[in-house]
DNA sequence: TCGGCTATAGACCATGCGGTCTAGGGCTGA
DNA sequence: TCAGCCCTAGACCGCATGGTCTATAGCCGA
């Protein structure tokens, strides 16, 4: 099985990557087709063609410590596309909007097998260091999207509005394999978010 | 919920269900907190204290089976209740926060361990039955809102928004362990939908 | 040239998995 | 009373799993 990281998984798209690395990128494309109980160990070695002792020496935690690596890497990611597009002054709905834009691209590309964010990884152990990480990253979302619009309690709410119309529209996108449903909800979402 | 279904939705000493019916609600239960590829076939028996023979004579088809007659379960409780509050004549809106809030007493009882609705089954293997299950039961709710919306274009775009709150929103509530940002997305695409 | 270190390589292990199979309990109607 | 049949019961199987361990390749400074 043979697994075509996105683009958007390269760190840097000019110089090849390390190992680490190339395991980060290929678990996560891996966890967010399949969920975290989903991919077992052998595929993510299949699919960066490694050997067993390359990934545990990287990641001693194993599974789980990869799996929080990923989960990191990908918050990082649209954190910082957050902040760069909030930085040129756009209002909450447009970079909504731009947001739900390139997870239609995503979910177009990987013929929607893949859940752009980190929908899929909250099926994740219950109390567990890797469901924190997940938590940890909403967080950061919804707190960028939150000080955008103010910072006030309305902000919150729709920044709320924003994150879950995201997660739930991709949801649902997924399901009926059609990205429609994602553009309809966080359309009407962006809306009523610009609203004052 | 209407029928007399525990919030575990395991079995009472009360009202003693049939061997079929607890596997059916103990699995469910499971394969909400946890995700379909999470349960194994153990942890249903420890659940129900059956022994393996019971599962496979009622479900011959194994796991895959019985989580189809989960999803189709919830899916039925699901639009049942949808329908008797439509034909009440309620406003979509309204028909949302009574859905939400019920998903609220659910997280709050359960300690936020379990997702309601299927939001953690769309982890389920590509192309599978299972996965078209959960594809039926979405838009089974989905054109609930749609036809109850007048089923014109923006009755479509807002019955999206609707069930992508909803999936989101639970999502969003059970990371950080409080339903507060449930609450907060659903009410304003309420709001939302209502607006005509 | 060599020693030491990092990273690769993959054989190996115990465990738990989903699933099969046979035996028997217990209710049914005759 | 007993035959027939659902259903329960759980031993058993082959296999994939996550994880450990030893061996070694390749590099870099001395």
């Amino acid at each position: 099985m043979t697994i075509e990281v996105p683009e958007t998984h390269l760190p840097t798209p000019a110089s090849p990557m390390g190992t680490k690395e190339r395991l980060i990128a290929a678990s996560l494309s891996l966890f967010q087709a399949k969920g975290y109980h989903g991919v077992s160990i052998s595929d993510i070695l299949d699919a960066t063609a490694l050997p067993k002792g390359s990934l545990y020496h990287h990641f001693p935690g194993g599974k789980e410590e990869l799996a929080i690596a990923a989960v990191a890497f990908i918050a990082d990611e649209v954190d910082a596309k957050l902040a760069a597009e909030f930085a040129k002054n756009k209002r909450a709905g447009a970079v909504l909007l731009e947001l739900a834009n390139e997870c239609v691209i995503w979910l177009r590309r990987t013929d929607f097998t893949q859940t752009p964010l980190l929908g899929l990884l909250a099926a994740s152990p219950g109390e567990s260091a890797l469901t924190q990480a997940v938590c940890d990253a909403q967080k950061r979302w919804l707190a960028r999207f939150e000080t955008a619009l103010g910072g006030t309690e309305d902000a919150h709410d729709k920044a709320c509005l924003a994150l879950a119309s995201l997660e739930g529209g991709i949801s649902l996108a997924r399901m009926a394999r059609s990205s429609d449903l994602l553009i309809r909800s966080v359309t009407l979402a962006a809306l009523h978010i610009n609203q004052r």
